[in-house]
DNA sequence: ATTGCTGCAAACCTTTTGCAAGAAT
DNA sequence: ATTCTTGCAAAAGGTTTGCAGCAAT
């Protein structure tokens, strides 16, 4: 099975090679992101990984996200006005966000290649391709 | 179909028209976010609104924030970690928000208009107009 | 006279930080 | 042995809320 996530031990190479220690609680995170299908807030981290680690602590859930954002490999968005959500930098894709009901809808990074395009083109600015969100409203909250 | 801004007198017709009242602290915060070149926080508006009315409160500012959100008339972006910013739904625009510096640059709304026709047609995704801010690097941060 | 709006203070939620003890290398 | 990392507790930053009095209609 291929994915463009980096593999999680991959994941732990990196972290070692960047002077950094593996612990318990770097992998239940690392395997989390990795498994998780939806993009998750740093207190549902912590509530999860709290089922077999009991002591951890939210700060270090914050610290260790803040690690593997410096290695590139976790990035978080702001959606609507609650706590960030974090996900692996997987497969390049953006975020269609519905400001009624939450719903995140992730979109291949086709969809924002005009507009990096554009945006380089015409003002310098270089798209962070893993950090992208729209919002606006979904299907189902356009028919209430 | 770009909408200029309402204008003053026609935002506070339309605060009385929802039942709402018309306060010197809204006078003074339409005031300011119509003169406002850059986007403010609320702690900014805060601090500039004081100097006329020295005992006005956080939490007044952000009611009356939320109250001409509520109308359409302003929209408030979380760029980067910090506060949000809050500014009035003027002529439809874009934001890219340079993740080093904090600059942010606003773009007409033409550069998302690909964007949002290719996700209302594939994904039935309707995009906010008025809501849409992409991260990345501005030039000078990526010249450093 | 209504009833919306205000300032104040306190609460709340998310995130960050200082520190001494513990764990990965 | 070194030095990263942890849990705890406290602080910080941004935002929301309860309330009694004030003010716009």
């Amino acid at each position: 099975m291929s994915s463009a996530s980096p593999s999680s031990d991959l994941i732990l190479a990196m972290i070692r090679e960047s002077g950094g220690r593996v612990t318990p609680t770097k992998r239940a995170l690392i395997d989390l992101l990795s498994s998780a299908r939806v993009h998750l807030t740093a207190d549902e981290l912590t509530s999860s990984i709290e089922r077999d680690l009991p002591d951890v602590s939210p700060s270090t859930i914050y610290r260790n996200l803040e690690e593997l954002e410096d290695l590139g490999v976790v990035v978080h968005t702001h959606l609507g006005r609650g706590a960030a959500v974090y996900h692996l930098t997987g497969p390049v894709h953006g975020h269609l966000a519905c400001s009624s009901c939450g719903v995140t809808i992730e979109v291949p990074s086709t969809l924002f290649e005009n507009l990096a395009r554009t945006a380089a083109r015409d003002f310098s600015f270089e798209v962070d391709r893993h950090h992208l969100a729209i919002s606006g409203r979904c299907s189902d909250c356009q028919s209430r």
